[in-house]
RNA sequence: GCCCGGAUGGUGGAAUUGGUAGACACCCAGGACUUAAAAUCCUGUGUCCAUUGCGGACGUGCGGGUUCAAGUCCCGCUCCGGGUACCA
């Protein structure tokens, strides 16, 4: 074989390791550039060939910045704790760390075996010890910080204890959950144990009793991003509602700088989309409304105080803390069968009957705070406990919701804003004049928002208010394989160890599984206590713990006495171009926009945002292929036959199908069942029918990149990979495109050496023609790489190679640049190609090209020239001339008297360079 | 329901600010080389009509519009993908 990809690549992926090409350190005298991926959970599965997809695009992005003379730091780890691994430790008693152990084994091997440029010295694991000691010492900054509203940035608890000794809460704008207010003589006069209860309303990392989403199935919480549509994310089980005592994290204190970090980012517009609606924020007011009866005031959240005279009723979740109290005894009985039967119902069932109305009258009223009219007060589950203060003002002339309750339930629908039919619907919409609304009446909406809340702050019975969708993030989960809490329990209070403990390593257990009285796995372990005999915590960090600040653990891996040195940090300071699935838009993107945030403002990190710009790679697809067989018989039709008998779609194994034939052999070996198949073909074969759908064993249309690799080599699938389509986009895997890439490889390949395979290089000057081709080569790719059009940068390859065999090219001024252009997209043979040009030096060190344009200008214009819009013919002119002389040349020309037929054009239009159109 | 994307040949896809639609490939067909195969090379390849040489008409999901000129801009739909869901 003339191209002998298996022998270069083994020989070049050997070189890099020996001379550990791809180590960096920190050097000053360069600019750094920090591209990152999203490091991996190693499934038992492998890799298949959409994973490496993001990973070939970064290093390809890695590699040409470093030729454009930056300091590239490109590592890679794995996410190592996870579900799978523990699952299967469950059902055969393997140790996960085993498990885990041998599949990044395999990691390894298949990302090896592509030719990434990691700095493989920095690789991390989020289950070493060594790399959670920081994940634990974080913890730790959190519980012992707490979020300053005013500086807007996390402040050390000892500072609010010095306001608390001072003057009490009061006047202490902080993220809490601390209702009761005190004074420095009422904080004195609490006990060592009130004292911490108070703080703990306080910290950033809390626990506290919450409504959890509970798996039974996994037997452990989950945090909201992990549940969808009430079933957990990972495995698909039903999930419900529990309260438990759990740490959170206050990420809701974070909510607002969050929300506008996005503005700084250079994100794709739908993925800031999703967080700012994951962050959910929204602006309106808090009103107060008196009970009749009770020394209460019903606190409300609204976003349209201007509706405030449409109010006709009040609804409050069935889990409000004041049901029981102001429910009447007339009603009491009704309301505790209705609350009862709402908490009884599944998020499942909530959420499927959302179309369904139901309430109930708690026979309690309040009064309006403008007209002092009476309004009832409904208990409803339409209404969320969790959201707002858990209790609305119904204006059903204005809210659909609202709407639909007022209807069934009778009750009066009053107008206030006019522009919609509140006899066919509600009108949501915010806009429209106010009526029927006393002091707010001929007002636009908004104008009549801003007066409202100032009225009701003028009158103490409300405030402006800001409220967010996003939910203090649930951190502990009851299973084994995570990091373990440094914490301790001491009189049924938690303390945090000391950092000279860290890393609390995790314990050995004789099961994976539940203690028989319902405790986490971690209470099965010998000795889970401290010296001093106090408890240890017995729950575990959730995934994103480990995930939340790996990229600063990159640019120090291997220090012990800090997450990162401050010289590493301010070297690298951030990731410049992150990689990776848009699935962890709320969970992971979140969490450690948050994580860096936090450790921003105790000094660690030093940039606000960690990831400056990122790309979501689309998902690769599988393409499915199809055998047809004809019902209750062992008989297989061909796909053009099958509408000719009763046939039912089988999946076949892809990699049995070439070009959607079948081979036929393969199939009656591939599964017993078929083993005396038989086979009713068009032009002697069977055509397979296919169709997309997702990339997974059961489908069995997954395609292994080791089989590829083998086939037609690493730089041939990298380059595919990139050829398949817009990096962004979601597209399907069809080998059989590879061959296309695989010519142009055996074609880049000739052009430096000779019929009988032997290097040839012409040390000629380059002609005008291939300087162009070059040039206009280098521009392409340089531009193309910039925006990451990778699939474009494949095809300007080919097209250059196409042209300098055209022109019998093997000069060694146009090769000797193509090389390191080609090196970042196929470094093997670049590398090969490179040596054999005379380099003693790896082409990583070699400077990307510069183009010129002197060389790509034409001294020829080419114009099409269109009559009316329709396309004729086309005329070339000398480049420079002038709209004058182009319209003089397209009129005289002879194909433009066929088009014109003898008449005066209307009008001729000319743009320099591109196109001329004549109007008749 | 709401919010984002997207729709271009048999297939993947290309096309700065509106300026030659289908680059580059795959597939397919025909041919050259070969005892044969592989590999390689050449030709054709959006659809339809005409094919004696021209040529011509239609074409970027559908229906309108703006413009000398629309895949690209505007209005109204259809379908597909993703996010989210009683968030007041």
């Amino acid at each position: 074989m003339e191209y002998n990809f298996s022998a270069i690549e083994q020989k070049w992926q050997q070189y890099w390791r020996e001379n550990k090409t791809y180590k960096t350190d920190i050097d000053p005298n360069r600019p750094k550039f920090y591209v990152l991926d999203m490091f991996p959970y190693p499934s038992g599965a492998g890799l298949h060939v959409g994973h490496p997809l993001g990973y070939i695009a970064s290093d390809i992005y890695s590699r040409y910045k470093k030729q454009k003379g930056f300091n590239v730091l490109h590592p890679m780890g794995y996410d190592a704790y996870g579900l799978p691994a523990e699952q299967y430790a469950i059902q055969t008693g393997q140790h996960p760390a085993i498990t885990t152990e041998k599949n990044i084994e395999r990691y390894r091997e298949q990302l090896d075996k592509i030719g990434f440029s990691f700095d493989w010295d920095r690789e991390v694991r989020t289950c070493d010890p060594r790399y959670y000691k920081w994940t634990q010492w974080t913890f730790i900054q959190l519980y012992t910080h707490y979020f300053d509203i005013k500086e807007q940035k996390a402040r050390p608890v000892s500072d609010l204890i010095t306001a608390f000794e001072r003057s009490g809460n009061i006047g202490v704008e902080a993220a809490t959950d601390q209702e009761e207010e005190f004074t420095a003589v009422g904080w004195r006069q609490k006990s060592e144990k009130e004292q911490q209860q108070v703080l703990m309303n306080y910290r950033l990392a809390y626990l506290s009793e919450t409504m959890v989403n509970w798996c039974p199935k996994l037997g452990t919480v989950l945090a909201n991003d992990e549940v969808k549509e009430g079933f957990s994310v990972r495995g698909g089980h039903p999930v419900e509602k529990k309260k438990m005592m759990q740490w959170s994290l206050r990420i809701t204190a974070y909510a607002d700088r969050l929300l506008k970090g996005l503005d700084t980012v250079e994100w794709s517009d739908s993925l800031k989309e999703i967080q700012k609606n994951w962050i959910g924020r929204s602006e309106g007011a808090t009103i107060f409304f008196k009970i009749k009866g009770h020394d209460l005031s019903l606190e409300v959240f609204t976003t349209r105080p201007d509706t405030i005279f449409g109010s006709t009723f009040m609804v409050i979740a069935p889990e409000h803390e004041w049901t029981e109290k102001i429910t009447t005894p007339e009603y009491s009985e009704k309301v505790k069968t209705y609350t009862e039967a709402a908490r009884n119902r599944t998020e499942r069932e909530r959420m499927t009957e959302v179309k369904t109305v139901s309430g109930q009258f708690t026979g309690a009223w309040c009064e309006h705070p403008f007209t002092g009219e009476p309004v009832p007060i409904y208990v409803a589950d339409y209404v969320l406990a969790g959201y707002g203060t858990g209790a609305i003002m119904a204006v059903p002339a204005h809210d659909s919701r609202d709407y639909a309750f007022a209807r069934h339930f009778g009750l009066p629908i009053v107008e206030v804003v006019s522009g919609g039919n509140i006899e066919e619907e509600s009108y949501d919409a915010k806009t429209g004049t106010l009526i029927n609304s006393d002091f707010i009446n001929d007002m636009e909406v908004n104008a009549a928002i801003t007066t409202v809340i100032q009225r009701l702050e003028d009158k103490g019975i409300g405030r402006k208010r800001i409220n967010f969708r996003l939910r203090d993030a649930i951190f502990s989960r009851q299973r084994y394989w995570g990091e373990p809490f440094p914490v301790y329990y001491k009189d049924g209070m938690p303390y945090m160890m000391d950092e000279s403990k860290l890393p609390l390593e995790l314990p050995e257990v004789d099961k994976y599984l539940p203690t028989e009285s319902g405790e986490p796995p971690l209470a099965r372990a010998k000795n889970w206590q401290t010296e001093e005999g106090y408890p240890i915590e017995t729950n575990t960090m959730p995934g994103f713990a480990g995930s939340s600040a790996y990229y600063l653990r990159y640019m120090d891996p291997k220090n012990d006495k800090a997450l990162v040195s401050s010289e590493a940090i301010e070297y690298w300071q951030d990731v410049d171009l992150y990689i990776g699935g848009a699935e962890h838009a709320t969970g992971h993107l979140v969490y450690s926009r948050f994580w860096n945030k936090f450790l921003c403002d105790i000094g660690v990190s030093v940039k606000e945002e960690p990831f400056k710009k990122l790309i979501n790679q689309g998902m690769i697809q599988g393409r499915s292929s199809f055998v047809y067989r004809v019902k209750g018989t062992n008989t297989f039709v061909s796909h053009g036959l099958r509408k000719e008998y009763d046939t039912m779609p089988i999946h076949v194994d892809v990699n049995i199908v070439n070009n959607d034939i079948l081979d036929t052999d393969a199939f009656t070996k591939w599964n017993p069942e078929f083993k005396n198949a038989e086979f009713v073909l068009e032009d002697g074969k069977y055509i397979c029918g296919w169709e997309v759908e997702k990339m997974s064993k059961s489908f069995h249309n997954v395609v292994n990149p080791d089989d590829l690799i083998q086939r037609y080599g690493a730089d041939t699938l990298r380059l595919y990979e990139m050829f398949l389509g817009p990096l962004e986009y979601a597209k399907p895997w069809d080998t059989n495109g590879i061959e296309g890439v695989f010519r142009f490889m055996k074609k880049l390949w000739r052009l430096y050496h000779n019929p009988q395979n032997d290097f040839e290089v012409s040390e000629e000057k380059a002609t005008d023609a291939e300087l162009k081709v070059l040039h206009k080569t280098i521009k392409k790719i340089s531009e193309d790489i910039e925006k990451f059009s990778f699939n474009t940068a494949v095809s300007q390859f080919m097209i250059c190679v196409n042209e300098l065999t055209d022109l019998k090219c093997n000069k060694r001024e146009i090769l000797s640049p193509l090389t390191v252009l080609v090196s970042s997209f196929a470094p093997h043979i670049a590398e090969e190609l490179w040596q054999q040009l005379g380099n003693h030096e790896s082409i990583v060190t070699a400077t990307f090209p510069q183009w010129k344009e002197e060389y790509i200008a034409d001294a020829m214009d080419m114009y099409p020239v269109s009559f009316n819009g329709k396309t004729r013919f086309k005329i070339e002119l000398p480049a420079g001339s002038t709209k004058e002389e182009v319209e003089a040349a397209v009129l005289k020309a002879d194909e433009a008297q066929k088009w014109l037929d003898g008449k005066t054009p209307k009008k001729v239009i000319v743009v320099p360079k591109k196109i001329v159109n004549v109007v008749i």
